[in-house]
DNA sequence: TTAACAATCGAAAACGTTTTCGGTAATTTC
DNA sequence: GAAATTACCGAAAACGTTTTCGATTGTTAA
């Protein structure tokens, strides 16, 4: 028992494809007996339109491609929550790809959607991506492109992020309005835009507060994988380091829970001896005890809003309209839990 | 600048599309010096075959299906990421749907699964599905179809699972062995299999080890959206009903830490006043403190695993042999943590 | 020289839709 | 009763591939 065709169902109620196809689809030009027929021949059949064919027919196929670093991540499963629930609503199905933070994949991946002509992309860029000519090449084509979180901000297109440095200005502006007189940073690795972007907005809290900013205050951690050893060996580091600390904005809630895990086996009270705060509002942050301190980034709603950004200029694609890109800078707000005072 | 055609590179070089296909493709009929033109162009033209046609021609599209219940889940997220990675192995795109627990949506995606001609379909049942037609349709129509985690055992398809009855069975003895003597469970609905499978095999243990059972020690959560209030809620009941429970073997690890955080504020001792087993290894359990002891859940190797079998059935269905549903059981441990003695 | 044979190419059909454009029959209008 | 209109239907082209089956050269064997 294979899939119906609109032959088949010609072929049984001895009319014409092109009478069946409109039958089906609500043209005015067919009675209203034989659309009753082809309608129910059809359900019995359980005809389901071909979409290769009518995908070649009409250009389109309903089908946006997604492209991740990670999937298993709380933040990135957010945003695949939001695209997925805000595609299924307009009628799109959502490819997924997961680039594992690697340019080289990044680049395969885009080439196999492009030969899959999905109506669209969205992605979040791998930690390794420099270069922006794969990029490019999907505009050139005139393929609707939207970036978020990790974004490249010299690509012209759409773009759904947080304001990082905002973001990170507030947590250490918190943990200045909190009594802390030594703050550090745990940093994410030297590429992406938002480690860049949350490093200078705790650089300028503290400039701002008239306090020193200290190079060697600031640890580097590549936030991949090993996160949470990451951080758990930074801030064994950081007791050797200084004594004197007595504040940390971290880059990813993760490396701050591999951070609070080290200080706690090490006697180090937190946030008596030092304060704590994160980035993200990963579900465990509020689950651990004490609970993380955490600037809250809104993944479902940036993929809910990715995905609309990509609709609309697909939209506008099929309606041969211009379309500028636009960027969607989504709102944050810090999260107070135990790990400040 | 659209996308190149066949037929594109066939006008420019003034050869017919047949010859062009024939050069893409490493037919032997074709000289050595069309083919090296054919090919140059098609580079620099980023010529893509057009997926719609190829798959309308060869009647596979390289693309399957997958539908689970969450998204943002330690457990499914990983199982998303093994299936990814194998497919891509392969050449195969992954479509992903949430059913959200929910039968008529479950219904309604399978059926989009089936309009998109996926080649195959992997999938893991809402809570509330207890009907089968609609996977019955999609195996009378010859789809090749995988079920995990939570399946239908009366449906006749491959499944890859693990032993969640002898998995149980492991987490009971273990809190027995470990000196408890009054052992509750918290489960998960009535419903999904492995739940029963579950609850089955705490029952066994306590019967094989003389413990009498007592059904006043079984509690039910729905394990959905909000499983670790609902860990909460049942540990606060449990400390209200009973006070000589000194072990507790809870259905998901989520709800453990509910459970946990509930009985640490009401300054209940873990494990000195009650041990706790989780189930599934979510990342977090290892990351609390206590650390959780609870039953390891492979994921990513269900993930590869339930694709491997797909690939199986669709490679047979292709070659037109028979094929005869298998069912893959995955091992699991028990990961002793601080929970227990 | 003719027949056989490679080597190289193309015409055409097919996959299942959608949509344009006519065509026929039935109905209405004058 | 002829003309105009409406209601209903179908032929055919197109979307871009893949693949079968010939067709046309040039080359070799008899």
């Amino acid at each position: 028992m294979k899939q119906a065709t609109l032959k088949d169902i010609a072929e049984q109620l001895n009319l014409s494809i092109t009478t069946v196809s409109k039958a089906l689809k609500g043209y005015p030009d067919v009675s209203k007996k034989t659309r009753a027929m082809v309608k129910e021949l059809a359900t019995t059949l359980n005809y389901k339109p071909n979409a290769f064919a009518v995908n070649l027919r009409t250009k389109e196929s309903k089908t946006i491609g997604l492209i991740i670093p990670v999937i298993v991540h709380h933040f990135f499963s957010n945003v695949i929550r939001g695209i997925v629930a805000q595609a299924e609503k307009k009628g799109y199905l959502v490819i997924i790809l997961q680039s594992n933070e690697s340019y080289e994949l990044e680049k395969k991946q885009l080439d196999l959607l492009m030969s899959q002509r999905v109506d669209g992309i969205i992605i979040s860029l791998a930690n390794g991506t420099a270069d922006f000519k794969h990029l490019n090449t999907i505009i050139a084509q005139n393929k609707p492109l939207v970036m978020f979180d990790k974004i490249a901000k010299v690509v012209q297109c759409s773009k759904v992020i947080i304001d990082d440095r905002k973001a990170a200005y507030m947590a250490t502006q918190h943990l200045i309005d909190t009594g802390c007189k030594r703050i550090a940073h745990f940093r994410g690795a030297l590429l992406p835009q938002n480690s860049i972007d949350r490093f200078l907005g705790y650089k300028k809290a503290l400039i701002d507060n008239g306090f020193p900013y200290d190079p060697s205050l600031v640890y580097i951690c590549e936030c991949g994988d090993m996160s949470f050893e990451e951080g758990q060996k930074n801030a064994k580091q950081l007791l050797e380091d200084h004594n004197d600390v007595d504040g940390i904005f971290i880059n990813t809630d993760l490396v701050a829970i591999g951070a609070m895990t080290e200080f706690s086996k090490q006697g180090v009270k937190i946030p008596e001896d030092i304060s704590i705060v994160g980035f993200s509002n990963w579900f465990m942050s509020s689950v651990i005890s004490p609970g993380l301190t955490t600037i809250d980034q809104p993944g479902y709603d940036m993929g809910k809003s990715a995905f609309k950004q990509l609709f609309k200029e697909i939209k506008a694609k099929k309606k041969n309209k211009p379309f500028t890109p636009k960027t969607v800078t989504l709102e944050t707000a810090l999260v107070k839990r135990d790990s400040t005072k």
